[in-house]
DNA sequence: TATTGTTTTAAACATACGTTTAAAACTACC
DNA sequence: GGTAGTTTTAAACGTATGTTTAAAACAATA
């Protein structure tokens, strides 16, 4: 096994970041997590950077590809036109299991997505957004385009603060899942499950896609 | 004036730490940017963790009261009763404005209070959560009750998660609107202020408030 | 003015970090 | 078995950080 190196590198490397962020953790509490020696990472990865980089690639690439191939299965498919509650559900829900599906293979995965996503709105980091979108956007406009049918009263600027009223759920959801998962089985002795919470955020998130406007009266 | 210094790295610290965070922001920064020697921070505030204790208390403290004020003059005015809908903007208008008011005297707070609460459910930073609980828990706790009379099918639990939810969406949105602001600006070369978009958050926190829980057929 | 207490300053300190180096160990192939 | 290419290793390097120190500057009081 030649890149059992990198790969005990990316697996610790993940774990890391995800507990205390990219900036505070640092390679030496990394490689040796990994049980490798602390000039591995430079040799594979060239730098720190180069490994933040390879371990966002590794469920970035397969998540954007699962929710492109998922996506475009929903627009293939007869339009059942049930109600648009129900439509933005399986939106949403399509959404939510691309997430499960890196998840499951690769544990830490989406709190480290999480705060990439923070990091990349955190203004004066242009070009990590920049190169998020150039990289794995394509997947994410696709979403936001059929996303954009269900919600045709708007203009093109409510609906983008819209879209980013329902990221900011989900990645807040995701990156503080764990911490909120031990309160709630703390104070509430009771346990829930990832999937049980992301059934339910696709239904926040739906309702919250249909507010009404500022001027509109609600039904 | 004696607190000159004082107030001038409180001024430089939260600018930075808005921009950048606590951990990527240096004291050498903050003491250049203030026109204040380095050691002034240790001379007046003990340790840079005395100092980020420093900042954030200065509009937290303000905020919580103001909170506070509002949510005890809105429970003690007659009910109206006109809709949940209504009612609940109505509370996360209070939310906003509280928000919107120790903005005004300090620019930056919002970013840094969004950044504060995202570490404090960052998991492993427990120590952090039940101080800010234990120091200006009262009146989010004050809020949240209010809250809870217009979620009353839900359970503990659930409402525990809901609330959480909409936390994702108000934080993310402080913390990441300057971004969003300069990208839609760019995008749309429409601008828009502030009071827009909380006016418009408050629509969507109240309708996402209301989303039907699982197993529940929609309305 | 002399004295006391407070604030500011420049310099140094100790530590932690990412990175580089050069030798050693290992692997594969002729 | 020897050789070329790859990987691992221990050590060092340079830099940046938070903090401390001790002297200097300042302010207030008697």
């Amino acid at each position: 096994m030649t890149n059992s190196t990198i790969d005990r590198i990316l697996d610790a490397a993940e774990v890391e970041f995800a507990a205390h962020g990219f900036v505070e953790t640092s390679l030496r509490t990394i490689t040796t997590k990994a049980k490798v020696n602390l000039a591995a990472v430079n040799y594979h990865f060239g730098s720190k950077k180069g490994l933040i980089q390879a371990v966002t690639d590794r469920f970035l690439r397969p998540l954007t590809q699962h929710l492109h191939n998922q996506l475009s299965a929903y627009e293939k498919q007869p339009v059942q036109e049930p109600s648009k509650q129900q439509e933005l559900q399986v939106l949403f829900t399509i959404l939510a299991h691309s997430c499960q599906h890196v998840a499951q293979k690769n544990h830490h995965s989406l709190a480290v997505f999480a705060r990439l996503i923070n990091m990349a709105y955190s203004q004066s980091q242009g070009h990590l957004r920049k190169h998020l979108t150039h990289q794995y956007g394509a997947s994410f406009l696709y979403f936001m385009k059929l996303l954009r049918q269900y919600m045709p009263a708007m203009t093109n600027e409510q609906f983008f603060w819209r879209f980013h009223y329902l990221l900011g759920t989900l990645v807040f959801a995701l990156s503080s899942s764990e911490a909120l998962l031990a309160i709630c089985e703390r104070e509430y002795d009771e346990s829930r499950r990832i999937d049980q919470i992301m059934s339910d955020l696709v239904l926040v998130l739906a309702s919250a896609a249909q507010a009404p406007m500022i001027g509109d009266q609600p039904s």
